[in-house]
DNA sequence: CTGAAAGCGCTTACAG
DNA sequence: CTGAAAGCGCTTACAG
């Protein structure tokens, strides 16, 4: 029969008297090493190594009147795609860095967010929230501001630009490296499939189109433009139209992977070889992208978590905001959709249906 | 500028004071009400509803020598899918109807696993672990059961047959549901597509496959069935195969929504129309199925999740194992992929191209 | 360099 | 029904 209980864990006073010293000492030997003289420290040390002692989270955090966790809001119902939860994961990998655990939380369908957020705060729960998936009328940043709850967001927080204290992808230089890369391939005419820009993240739609433009513009290989709202369906329409406007040799350069998929889609439509005839470079570095064989830029998502995890560190310790936001460098995976010699695989393979 | 430091949140003693009763009064109102007379109660609970007052989760948890917290181990490297993604927002959303938080944690690529674990509980971070992704060479059961420390895992843990602590999702019951509803909607012939036995979770492998053959032969509906390990191109090739034994009016049900995909592209190489021409179903709910309109059998996540966070609780609780894992009933979601109106869209759509 | 004292916020017996 | 006492494990001044 399984048993129930923990056996008790080691706590300071066992290590203490084990090393004959005060629990104070074996304090300071963690917390203030060079307090406590060598041989003494290395006693101690050696103890708490033996009985594997680790101070208890719930008694440092009642003390320093501070839980050691950072508050991060999971989108559940809203599910848009794969990239929030690569998101989680490099924040929870990063978190231990940072002297801090996360604590996930969700709309609980019942009360508004901010009653989720409000709650956390009481119960001592977080003492910094993250966040992502800002947008204009977004209560959340006036909220934590007015009752001087450190926080940092991924993407700028519209509702207060003056605000520094968020982390983004640079789309600006995501959109270089993508043209860069098709140019590098041979591919002659880059066009552009992005998001209209009354979507709910102007910024990031600006971004990304603005460095479509500077750098087809500064290689000389400009086309067609679309844009199509972030589903499926309207990409394979709005591709489609473009395709109309090119040719053999040309490429597209999406402001997503879910875009470039459509692109993919409308491609097949018209028999077109992806990779060898037409470039697709999508943008996330989605799971959707590693599937497809698309080629696509990489959002850090590591670097992004650092960043945030930094931010919310040093409003912590009262360090003074950074002069600006973080826009962070993405990296571009080359796979099959810019592949010209054929030789990795793009799902769709439609196009082998035309050449029975 | 903004402040760094927050404002001190309402105590125990502050609610006492202003209610004009002692600490121990308000905790009773917490924690045992009927111990209390109506009006002192009443008088307290306006206090506390006034202030916003709620325990800290710090000097609860010291107390009770119980952290009220869940780890969860989150699979960042392997990034197999988006499911377990969808379980982590179940868990999440319904951990505070169990009185816990989850901390998610991950391997940090330097220590073993088991080293991440221990180091969680000593630190009495949390009283309990909940993981998916169980295989036959896991260490994990083993170690968390020689520390007694009580721990759910999304699928059966092999390594310990006898052990009941488990929630999977019922395969046989969702390939039973795959294959009636192909039934229902007309299609004649049920081929499948699944995973080679020697795959890392054999169980269900298994399941699903039986539940194809058992459901298929009480309709008399049986057909060709083939496998594939869970990845895009293999299932291209294995449903390509299969095809070859079906004509206009089968269907393939499968064991996943990725060899779902793979049957999609697959039937695009030759121009079936699927929907009207070949009906698929694929299992697990997945994002991926939502984005391409495939019908396909949901995981009960939420209902996971509460199996696992009950587990968890009951054995913290010192109640006995219950007799059996728990084995629960998926349900259908239909979509373009068996919709042979041709009314809704499936993703991709490549078969119009045929028709030019 | 080391240790005795106090207290973070809460709850559990126990006394009144 | 209500309150005074003790203690969960830790750390921060402070005294020695």
């Amino acid at each position: 029969m399984r048993s129930t209980s923990a056996r008790p864990r080691a706590t300071i006073r066992d290590v203490a008297q084990a090393a004959r010293v005060s629990p104070q000492t074996v304090s300071n030997v963690i917390n203030a090493p060079d307090r406590v003289r060598p041989d003494t420290r290395t006693r101690v040390l050696a103890e708490i190594e033996r009985v594997g002692y680790r101070p208890s989270t719930a008694a440092r955090g009642l003390r320093h009147q501070r839980a050691g966790a950072v508050g991060i809001e999971l989108n559940v119902s809203s599910g848009g795609g794969d990239v929030g939860a690569l998101l989680v994961g490099q924040l929870t990998v990063r978190a231990p860095s940072y002297g801090v655990h996360l604590v996930p939380f969700a709309d609980d369908e019942v009360f508004p967010m901010v009653e989720a957020y409000r709650d956390m705060v009481r119960r001592h729960l977080v003492d910094a929230f993250v966040f992502a998936d800002t947008h204009s009328g977004d209560p959340r940043p006036g909220w934590l501001l007015e009752h001087e709850i450190p926080f940092a967001s991924f993407g700028r927080p519209y509702s207060h630009p003056e605000l520094t204290c968020w982390a983004d992808v640079d789309g600006h230089a995501g959109l270089t490296l993508a043209v860069e890369h098709l140019v590098e391939r041979g591919f002659e005419t880059v066009a552009y499939l992005g998001w209209p820009l009354h979507l709910e993240d102007p910024a990031v739609a600006e971004d990304r189109h603005a460095g479509w433009v500077d750098a087809t513009a500064s290689l000389g290989v400009g086309g067609p433009s679309g844009t199509s709202d972030q589903e499926l369906g309207a990409a394979v329409r709005a591709a489609d139209a473009l395709l109309d406007e090119l040719g053999p040799g040309d490429a597209v350069a999406c402001a997503s992977d879910l875009l470039a998929l459509g692109v993919l889609y409308a491609a097949a439509h018209r028999g077109l070889v992806v990779g060898t005839d037409l470039g697709v470079v999508g943008f996330d570095g989605s799971l959707l992208a590693r599937r497809h064989g698309l080629t696509t830029v990489v959002q850090p998502f590591r670097d992004i978590a650092d960043s945030l995890l930094g931010i919310v560190r040093d409003q912590l310790a009262g360090r003074p905001s950074p002069q600006a936001g973080h826009l962070l460098r993405p990296a571009l995976a080359a796979s099959a959709t810019t592949d010209r010699t054929g030789t990795s695989t793009a799902y769709p393979q439609i196009p082998s249906l035309t050449r029975r």
